[in-house]
RNA sequence: GGCCUCGUGGCGGAGUGGUUACGCAGAGGAUUGCAAAUCCUUGCACCCCGGUUCGAUUCCGGGCGAGGCCUCCA
């Protein structure tokens, strides 16, 4: 079996050739913590979470690195923390915002079977990283200061990469004719993204000093080359930092001689369509001219959308759902849905492909988690390895999800476990709240009241039953003919 | 306007140059005191038009349609 996944660089499906099968690293974009994630974030954490799973299986738990970074530094973050707490430092009113909604991120990501990365660095832990890295930017060229109209930005010049837009194909200059494109005269290019920029009093700020080009110098008019700016990183230059610190300085122990010759280079860089442009583009951007790299990530994979009533799910747009709405409130269905069953339900559809949320899909996860239960408690026929290697084999094929789950449901016993594990579906069984000698004792009543044909009665002992989850499963004997009764669990 | 995806039965969703998976729902049956569960059987599709081909749902071209990015976004 070939690994094998469609790279969003090439448009093609290429094989997986790890940099160092010692060490396989992938960054995967993480969530910006100002409120609470919906379904549609919960998707790439959800994909990536097979895929992590899927590379330590084939690499070993020890030799894959997985950093998924938290953004605790933005703009929304700031609104919304003068909203929420309006009489607390700033600092203070971030800090509430970001912990409360990152500690949010993480119970609902546990409760959707997703293991821990290995790192989960965040962007305000970072900031002299960035500084540095704009730094080397402004040295080599790449960018340049100049006065917008909030105040002094660092700006990346896109003009100074001839590669720009080579992952989402796109030609500079060819986008503005119907675009929304603010005019912003301060730009060498309409294109150029921010690095760096000022804060005012109420914004949060880290200081910072940049040393300028002579021609930089002169345009804005300096006495000195040394530009002194209090501000705030832009949206993109944090990805690269944490990438490079956890993913190649922190990585580098692990790193044997094959690791070693690809320097500032990992292997997977993970997010949604959305991400593509502008946020990977200027990643690859910051991160190769930094280091005169010629590639950031080897492989680039990307999440299609979840949308609602085939429109994309989105806070703008007002369509979306939380991932603790739906595990904890009615507000799905009118019902609360265990974890598992939305995990599956985001893990149906291929990661490329969009998918549309409903309560339709999720009822359906939910008879496949039972069924798999059932399946479960059969026992483990022989000459399931081969179904069990198609499972794999089509999950090693561009993580064919909905293939693999189709293969599951021909599977049983321990077969049928491992590949549960192997998609990060619990293999366990609720217990039922009655004992077994309880549930027996019942299950002989009713048998003998059934015998007397007291319908009535053994009605109440099967509605009883039922009430606590204990599904009960008549059938005949085949040599005598008489009434068995079994139970099982009802998920 | 530029660019990128995608178009398979009621729904979900694989796959293939030639007997068109599978799941859910539906229908019928077995079983049952009635149910549930289970098992068996079964109906239903490859957007349209050209081209290549002995043959295309699959390849090519053109339409039409949908979604996405170009502005924060997983």
């Amino acid at each position: 079996m070939t690994l094998q996944f469609t790279n969003t660089a090439t448009r093609t499906k290429e094989p997986f050739v790890p940099i160092d099968a010692n060490n396989v690293r992938m960054y995967v974009c993480g969530p910006t913590v100002y409120d609470f994630a919906h379904i549609g974030n919960a998707r790439p954490a959800v994909v990536f979470d097979v895929l992590f799973r899927l590379l330590r299986h084939v690499y070993g738990d020890d030799h894959v690195t997985y950093v998924r970074n938290i953004t605790d530094v933005d703009d929304k973050i700031n609104a919304r923390a003068k909203r929420d707490f309006p009489d607390l430092p700033l600092n203070e009113a971030i800090a509430r915002v970001t912990e409360k909604t990152t500690a949010q991120y993480h119970a609902d990501l546990k409760a959707l079977g997703c293991l821990e990365p290995s790192h989960e660095p965040r962007a305000t832990a970072h900031i002299a990283g960035m500084i540095e890295m704009i730094q080397k930017l402004l040295d080599d060229g790449f960018a340049y200061i100049a006065r917008g109209e909030e105040g002094r930005e660092a700006l990346f010049d896109v003009k100074q990469m001839p590669r720009y837009g080579s992952l989402s194909k796109r030609n500079l200059g060819e986008q503005q004719a119907g675009a929304r494109v603010a005019v912003e005269g301060h730009k060498r290019n309409p294109e150029d993204f921010v690095l760096w920029k000022e804060s005012s009093e109420d914004e949060p700020g880290w200081p910072a000093a940049f040393v300028v080009s002579e021609e930089n110098q002169a345009a804005l008019q300096l006495n000195s080359n040394e530009i002194q700016i209090n501000g705030r990183p832009g949206w993109h230059i944090e990805c690269s930092v944490m990438s490079e610190v956890w993913l190649w300085e922190k990585a580098q122990d692990k790193l044997g001689e094959q690791g070693l010759k690809h320097p500032h280079q990992f292997d997977i860089h993970g997010g949604g369509l959305d991400l593509i442009f502008p946020h990977h583009e200027n990643e690859i951007a910051q991160s190769c001219c930094a280091h005169g790299t010629e590639r950031m990530a080897n492989l680039w994979l990307h999440n299609g959308f979840v949308q609602v009533e085939g429109r994309k799910m989105s806070k703008s747009e007002g369509n979306f759902v939380t991932i603790h709405d739906v595990l904890h409130t009615d507000k799905v269905g009118g019902r609360s849905w265990p974890g598992e069953v939305v995990r599956l339900a985001l893990l149906m559809t291929h990661y490329r492909e969009p998918m549309d949320f409903s309560v339709k899909r999720l009822e359906e996860a939910e008879n496949t988690l039972s069924k798999f239960a059932r399946r479960l408690e059969e026992g483990d026929p022989s000459s399931d390895d081969d179904i069990a290697a198609d499972s794999f084999s089509s999950l090693w094929d561009d993580l064919n999800l909905p293939e693999t789950i189709r293969y599951m449901h021909s599977m049983s016993g321990g077969t049928l476990s491992t590949a549960m594990e192997a998609i990060g579906l619990q293999p366990v069984r609720v217990q039922a709240h009655l004992s077994d000698q309880v549930i027996a004792r019942r299950i002989e009543q009713r048998l003998a009241l059934i015998a007397e044909k007291n319908w009535a009665e053994a009605d109440r002992i099967r509605d009883e039953l039922s009430e606590q989850g204990i599904q009960l499963k008549d059938g005949k004997d085949p040599e005598t003919g008489e009434r068995t009764t079994t139970w099982e669990v009802k998920r």
